[in-house]
Parts: structure tokens; C-alpha cells; sequence
RNA sequence: GCGAGAGUGGCGGAAUUGGUAGACGCGCUAGAUUUAGGAUCUAGUAUUCGAGAGGAUGUGGGGGUUCGAGUCCCCCCUUUCGCACCA
């Protein structure tokens, strides 16, 4: 008989939907441990293996914590709001809210399907003002404390498409993903909250936590800190001074040229009139660039010279101003000096524009290259000659702070976030622009500005918001006078940065969240989620949960104590994605296999953070994996309602099958601890397919105890694994209870993990040429003895001197001969 | 260009502190059973020489350390991912 999979799987998930078996008690938090996957995005497609093998391993993580007796709470949601399901609207006529819900409801059918341990009760969803009234609450606080702020800053448009596109959308060539039109910059005026404020304490609190050292990696890069100094440089003939930014300010006396960004406020100025048509000109082709070309590595450099000079302050040297898209407007001062002596892309510009070139770093005598970035005593720099870099710094800053014309200096390469969007699908940005007053929050009491239904969401440049008169004209919240409202939405990361903390009650009306619950149970013990989000959302949601607790609102320090990336499925090598048409359907496996051995063979496959090809091959053999258990339970159905139970058996009493088996069972359940605990959950179904190899050979010469004995070690930990069929053969076995609502665990008996006989491998010069079974921690005199009887060790040994002999006690005996 | 990973049978992949390379599974081969099988069971399955015992080779390539290297060190090749002029 098969394991009827449909029957089964249907039962479970009706019995634990309605004994509520998954309903986490969040006042209990003796052995808490919050298991959080990122919420799912609901578009109109259905699941597909990526979120199956997201959700099922972690799930199956969860399950193996609950069964060890902890209290997991394990909830899952809807990151509603976004582009796509507005770009469908456009495409569709669809209204986005409409279909948003549709695909929730959908989405929520199959996310049961799954079998999931699921907290339902805590089910939230973004697109709702019960939700989103809070991201409004938290840009007012943000904005309380001034790290809210607004500015003119530059984005992608597409002149073809009318719109502001993310940069996501925007290709490496620098055209529009949807169109290939060519994306230009355009200035707009937009909100931004001050991540740069947090750069120290999010870059320090990488230490903390348990996370990919890659991803940690990747976010310190990120956020880029640099130590170094700004200088100030006086311009020659003129008042004004320009401030630059160097890391390296113990090259002073090497800067021979000055370059700023073609934006640079000063740049009007300090042009002199024969300059003033190439200046304007090269102005013009670089506002044109997109950043992601302005900062092309591979593209030659230009720039153009303003006319003008500055003096360097070291040794009062006359030196060129000119501009140049090397540098960037929105990084440090905006200008920089140049020292192509000790800087790549300032020999490559001093190189093409014949610029003056002076070492202040001896190079090492075997040194062929151009600029020299390494390490050195000084020349060419008066006071600081002979000093190594480090030293040199040091007292080039004390020199400029002494002479009050500069000072030591951090930067970060981290950008505030930009959150507004010239979108309808989003959460609404709580201000109002008043011709009085000026820039007016809305009140916290008069929040949730609502998202209105009846918006024309075409896109043809502006926010269709503005086109909905109802929504943007309000009145001063301040003077009550004829007001407008800011009808741009902030960006849906602001909606996931503190979702987790909602979760704990999503009908919490007293403030975001309940502060008692979020205290208590952040930060969340295990996150799982793609690794594409490692400097994006997973930086967003550091920053915000640091900004609520400088409102005391939690105590923990970090959202996410724990993170795992699962690795990506791929299709022929090829990302699935529904445009390229390659998105593997698991519905046919959970049609012809069930649930259980589509999420254990997608755990099979292979380690959890390395994803892989997709491929249906070995799908039968966890198939037949599941349909052997299933027999064998079913030869002892009820044992454990006959058979008396026994915590620990003594190792001497038992017969040689009761030994094997009994050593088995303890050694697997060690293994499957550790292996499943690190998300290693491939080698944990091998380990238990070798218990079940050896049950299937030795059970039935065991007594009944030890049988019952052993099959409920290998029901429970199955279970985490299939949890149907766990629930199934659990109740088979004769067990009355379900396995989830009553957790069981068994411990390991240590005493059945020690080896009894061990083999020790017997080799001639580092070559295996004989295998002998020793009692554990058998003598070395004892072993040498039975090792030189050996027939094949006598062959390769005759004639030959010994030079010397190793034993490794329980592993391998050497004989080095010559 | 810079940074971080990864290269193991026909395939997916295992291998504690350096100590039996190839666990587990797929596939394949032979046999058993079956009216049949996308079923089940048994045995085998890195390559190669050998009837066999056994030998030789083998973890991308080349060198090194060691009694002993998939594992440690150096050089090279391939590949995936991230960052792409951040002064």
C-alpha cells in the first residue's frame, strides 16, 4: 500500500487549522524563538519552487524548535504595495487594490497547501490603512527628530514612458528596462530619511549578529567608511575657498591640480570668461549621463579647466582648477585634490590632460607602475619626508588643524534613503505644503491619510495622486487655509523595514506595535530570505529598528539576530523569472507526490544557501524514501500502544542487531540535531534514509520495546521533515495525540554513540594496505603486533628499512619504509 | 579592475581538529518476483590493469609543507555573486 499523501495531507491541515494547533501564546516566553521568512510579494502568479524552498526548510526549522520544546512563532504576511501590481493596472485596467486582493486570496490557498506552521492569527498585509497609517507614524517621528528631511535630488525618467523609473529598472547600457528609450536624469524636489546618521552604529553592529559574513560584507562596503581629512584651498584672485575631502592628506604636498564635479556650486564662479563655452558645454553632457555612466569605470576620463587656480596650502603653489564626472557631487565635498602620484585616476586624468606629476611616496626600486597607492616614507613633502603613510596623516592633520585650514575627517559612501515615489500603489507621505506655513506634517491624530480608490493611475510623468483633486487639496493642518497635500508614496521598503514587529499583533490600534511584545521578542532569532536584499531591505530594516528604540520603544539593538540566505533555483543555469517563461509549476509534484516529498526533495537537493539547477531527477528516490518508511510503520501499526517504553537501554544486554540498531538510532538523532539546527537539511535526510536502510535489515530481530523504541525516534524526526506523515505515522504507532500539539523530543543516550570496535586503517608510506577491527582505544603495542602479521603489510615492507611507525589511536597506523 | 565564494564519479552531492575520498540519492548493469509496470527486492557500479588475490591512477592545472593533503601554503585556469572612478 502507498502513503495515501492526499488524504493525509488534507487532515492534518484541517485538524491543525482548527485546533488552532499553531497559535503561538506570545505572554510565554520561557524558551521563545521567533522564526520569520520575508514576507511574500503577491503577484498574480502562483508560487513557485523559489518559494517553496524558502518557506519549506525554514518551516521545517521551525517545526524541529517546536518539537524540542520551544515556543516558535512563525508568521507570514503580504508585502502589498508596489509597482508591479500598478504597472499590471496600466497594462489591465485592473484596479491595483482589486487585484492585490485577489492574489492574496490566492496566494493564502496555497501557502496552506504547504503545510506550514503558520501562525494565522498574526497575518498582516501592507496595502491596508491598518498598516500603513503606521509608516506615516514613523516618518513623523523620523521627521520630529529631523531625520526626515527634504531636498532636490536627481532621478531616472524615461522620456518615452513618462515616468521616474528605479534604478533597478534601469539597464546596465543605461536604457529603460520596458522601452530600450534611453534614461536621462531629471531633477525633482523628494523626501529622504537620514540613514547617514546611523552609518557608525549600523557599520559597529555587524559585529553583533549572526549573519553571512558575506552579507556583512557586502553591507560595510556599503556604507564605506573612509577616514581621512577635509582641506580648505584658497582661490587664487577671488574670497571664496574650496573644501575637499582626502583620505590621503599626507600627499599634500603631490597635489598639482584641483577637480570639482561639474555640479559644484562654485563652478559658475570661478570660470573665467575664455573657459565660460566649454564649461557650459561639458556641463550639459554630463547632466545628460546617467550616474551608472558617470561612474563607468571603463570609460575614458574628460574634463575641462575652469580657468581658475588654486593655491595649495602646503607649499603655496599655484595649481588648476578643473571639472571633471570623475567626481561626484554627492559624495564627500564635491571637489577633491588631485595627487596623480599616489592616486590611479588622477595619473590616468594628468596623463591625458599633460598635468604635472609629483612622487611623495618612494616607490619601491623593483616599481613599474604609474601611480603608486602603496606603502612608503614620504618625499618630496618638507616636513613629513621619511615618515610611512600612517605616520604622515597624523601629522599633516595636526599641521592643518594648527593652521586652522583643515581637520580630521569621516565619510561614508552610504546615501540617505530616498523614499518618495512618483507612484499611486503606496503609502501616502503624511505632509502638506501650505502657502502660509510652508511644509506642514499632518497631525499624528488626523493619520492614516488614506490612499483613495479613485485615481487615474496612467503614467504620464507626474504622481497620479495630483490628478485626484479630493485627495490634494486639504486644509492647513496648521491655519486651516487652502492647503496641498504631497501626493507622492513612499517607497514599499519603508512598508518592510519594521513588518516583524507588527506581526506580533496586526491589530494592535494603540501604536504601531504592541512595545511589550516587540521588546520581548526581538530580536528575531531566525531570518531567512534572499540574499539580493543584503543592502537594501536588510539595511533599511537595521536603521529603522534602531530608530525606534531611540523612542524607546524596544530595547534590542538589531531586528534580525540570525540570517540565512536560501540559495537560488535556477532553470537551465537561467534565473526563473515569469517574463523569460521558465518558472518551474510545482502544482504536477504536489499532484503526483504530495507536499511532504516536494519539500523534502527540494531540501535533498543539495546545501540550503547554495540553491542550484533545477531538476526533477531524484525526486522518486525521496519518493520511495517516504514509501518505505510508510511500509515499516505500517508492519508495527500500534507497536507503541503494546510495547512498554524505555528511556535508555543497557548496551551489554542487548543482542548484536539490538546493539547495531540501538547505536543507530542515537547516532542519527545526534546528526540530525546539528545537521538540521545549521539549516544543513540535505545530509539530515541522508542520515535518516541510512537509519531507515538499517531498520529495514535489522528491526524485526529486536525486541518490540526497541522497535517502538526506534521507530518513534525516527517518527519525530521525520516529522519536522514531512510534518503530515509525521503526524500520520505518529498516530500509526498507536500514539493518540498529534505530534505538534503535544511535542515530543527525545534525547540522545551519549553512552550508544561511543563505538564499541573501531577500524583501524594500516598504511605503507601513506598507501592503505590493510583494514583491521580493534576494541575501542586498543593499545598501541597490542595493534603493532596484529599490524606486522598482516600478509599484505609483510609484502610491502619486505626488504625495505622501517623508518618510523605512527599510530593515530582508533584512525591509522603508518609504517614508513624506505 | 576590486572584493568574496565555488571547481570532487554519468548526474545531485557527502567527507570532525590534515587520518579509509565518493556517505545518501538519481541513473545504469545483472538477477529475483510479477500478466504488466514510472512497482518491489537482492547484488554491483570512480578510472584503469588483472581470471583472481591484488596493483596503479584519481577531488580544475602546476608546485610546496607533511609519515599522510579534497582539506594547509604559493602560482595559474575556469566559474558564480557583489561593487563598479566614493577621492
Amino acid at each position: 500500500m502507498r502513503y495515501p499523501f492526499e488524504t493525509a495531507e488534507a487532515r492534518w491541515q484541517k485538524y491543525w487549522e482548527e485546533k488552532k494547533v499553531f497559535k503561538t501564546d506570545l505572554t510565554d516566553l520561557e524558551k521563545a524563538v521567533y522564526c520569520l521568512v520575508m514576507f511574500i510579494y503577491p503577484s498574480g502568479s502562483k508560487l513557485h519552487c523559489g518559494h517553496w524552498y524558502n518557506y519549506g526548510p525554514t518551516d521545517s526549522w521551525a517545526r524541529f524548535k517546536k518539537l524540542q520544546g520551544f515556543n516558535v512563532f512563525e508568521p507570514m504576511g503580504y508585502d502589498a504595495f508596489g509597482l508591479p501590481a500598478e504597472n499590471y493596472a496600466v497594462k489591465t485596467g485592473i484596479h491595483p487594490q482589486d487585484s492585490t486582493f485577489k492574489n492574496i486570496e490566492d496566494i493564502r490557498a496555497q501557502l496552506k497547501q504547504m503545510g506550514c506552521m503558520y501562525d494565522w492569527d498574526a497575518e498582516l498585509m501592507t496595502c491596508v490603512p491598518e498598516y500603513y497609517k503606521w509608516n506615516q507614524w514613523l516618518f513623523l517621528q523620523l521627521y520630529k527628530k529631523g531625520l526626515a528631511y527634504r531636498k532636490n535630488a536627481p532621478v531616472n525618467w524615461c522620456p518615452s514612458c513618462n515616468t521616474v523609473l528605479a534604478n533597478e529598472q534601469v539597464q546596465n547600457d543605461g536604457s529603460c528596462e520596458r522601452c530600450g528609450t534611453m534614461v536621462i536624469q531629471k531633477n525633482l524636489t523628494q523626501w529622504f530619511f537620514k540613514i547617514t546618521e546611523y552609518a557608525e552604529e549600523l557599520l559597529d553592529g555587524l559585529n553583533k549578529i549572526e549573519w553571512p559574513e558575506k552579507t556583512k560584507l557586502m553591507q560595510e562596503n556599503w556604507i564605506g567608511k573612509s577616514i581621512g581629512a577635509e582641506v580648505t584651498f584658497k582661490v587664487d584672485g577671488i574670497e571664496d575657498e574650496i573644501l575637499i575631502f582626502t583620505t590621503r592628506p599626507d600627499t599634500l604636498f603631490g597635489a598639482t591640480y584641483m577637480v570639482l564635479a561639474p555640479e559644484h556650486p562654485l563652478v559658475t564662479k570661478l570660470t573665467t570668461e575664455e573657459n565660460k563655452s566649454k564649461v557650459d558645454e561639458y556641463k550639459i553632457t554630463v547632466q545628460s549621463m546617467t550616474e551608472i555612466d558617470r561612474t563607468s569605470t571603463v570609460k575614458e576620463k574628460t574634463g575641462v579647466p575652469t580657468g581658475a587656480y588654486a593655491i595649495n596650502p602646503v607649499n603655496g603653489e599655484k595649481i588648476p582648477i578643473w571639472i571633471a564626472d570623475y567626481v561626484l557631487m554627492t559624495y564627500g565635498t564635491g571637489a577633491i585634490m588631485a595627487v596623480p602620484g599616489q592616486d590611479e585616476r588622477d595619473w590616468e586624468f594628468a596623463e591625458k590632460f599633460d598635468l604635472p606629476i609629483i612622487r611623495t611616496v618612494q616607490t619601491p626600486a623593483d616599481f613599474e607602475g604609474k601611480a603608486f597607492t602603496g606603502e612608503g616614507p614620504a618625499i618630496n613633502s618638507d616636513f613629513l619626508d621619511g615618515l610611512y603613510v600612517a605616520e604622515a596623516k597624523a601629522k599633516m592633520i595636526e599641521w592643518l588643524e594648527e593652521k586652522k585650514i583643515g581637520r580630521g575627517k569621516i565619510n561614508y559612501r552610504l546615501r540617505d534613503w530616498l523614499i518618495s515615489r512618483q507612484r499611486y500603489w503606496g503609502t501616502p507621505i503624511p505632509v502638506v505644503y501650505c502657502d502660509k506655513c510652508g511644509e506642514v506634517p499632518v497631525p499624528e491624530d488626523q493619520l492614516p491619510v488614506k490612499l483613495p480608490y479613485d485615481v487615474d493611475f496612467k503614467p504620464d510623468g507626474a504622481s497620479p495622486l495630483a490628478r485626484n483633486s479630493e485627495f490634494v487639496n486639504t486644509p492647513c493642518p496648521k491655519c486651516g487655509s487652502d492647503a496641498k497635500r504631497d501626493v507622492d508614496t513612499m517607497d514599499t521598503f519603508v512598508d518592510s523595514s519594521w513588518y516583524y514587529l507588527r506581526y506580533l499583533n496586526p491589530n494592535f490600534t494603540e501604536g504601531a506595535f504592541d512595545a511589550e511584545l516587540g521588546n520581548n521578542w526581538t530580536p528575531v532569532n531566525m531570518y531567512v530570505g534572499g540574499a539580493e536584499h543584503a543592502t537594501m531591505h536588510l539595511l533599511y530594516a537595521r536603521f529603522i529598528h534602531k530608530f525606534i528604540r531611540d523612542l524607546g520603544l524596544v530595547k534590542s539593538d538589531e531586528p534580525f539576530h540570525k540570517l540565512i540566505h536560501q540559495g537560488t533555483i535556477t532553470n537551465n543555469g537561467a534565473k526563473m523569472s515569469k517574463s523569460k517563461g521558465n518558472v518551474v509549476n510545482p502544482d504536477s509534484f504536489i499532484v503526483d507526490y504530495g507536499s511532504d516529498v516536494f519539500r523534502m526533495y527540494l531540501m535533498f537537493m543539495g546545501p540550503y544557501e547554495l540553491g542550484g539547477d533545477w531538476s526533477d531527477k531524484g525526486i522518486v528516490g525521496v519518493d520511495r524514501f517516504v514509501q518505505r518508511i510508510f511500509t515499516l510503520v505500517n508492519n508495527f501499526n500500534g507497536i507503541a500502544k503494546s510495547a512498554p517504553a524505555k528511556e535508555n537501554y543497557d548496551i551489554a544486554a542487548l543482542n548484536e542487531a539490538e546493539k547495531n540498531i540501538y547505536r543507530k538510532v542515537n547516532q542519527t538523532l545526534s546528526k540530525f540535531e546539528s545537521e538540521v539546527e545549521n539549516f544543513r537539511f540535505n545530509t539530515a535526510v541522508a542520515a535518516l534514509m541510512e537509519l531507515v536502510n538499517e531498520l529495514n535489515k535489522e528491526l524485526v530481530n529486536c525486541s518490540a520495546d526497541l522497535q517502538k523504541y526506534s521507530l518513534e525516534r525516527l517518527i519525530t524526526m521525520l516529522a519536522p521533515l514531512a510534518p503530515h506523515m509525521g503526524e500520520e505515522c505518529w498516530n500509526m504507532l498507536g500514539n493518540d495525540k498529534s505530534l505538534y500539539e503535544s511535542p515530543v523530543w527525545f534525547k540522545v543516550d551519549e553512552k550508544a554513540l561511543i563505538a564499541e570496535a573501531v577500524t583501524v586503517v594500516v598504511q605503507v608510506n601513506g598507501k592503505v594496505r590493510a583494514k583491521q577491527d580493534f576494541p575501542l582505544d586498543t593499545d598501541e603495542q597490542v595493534v603493532k603486533r596484529t599490524v606486522w602479521e598482516n600478509e599484505n603489510v609483510k609484502a610491502h615492507t619486505d626488504g625495505k628499512t622501517v623508518v618510523k611507525e605512527i599510530y593515530v589511536k582508533n584512525k591509522i597506523y603508518n609504517i614508513v619504509v624506505r
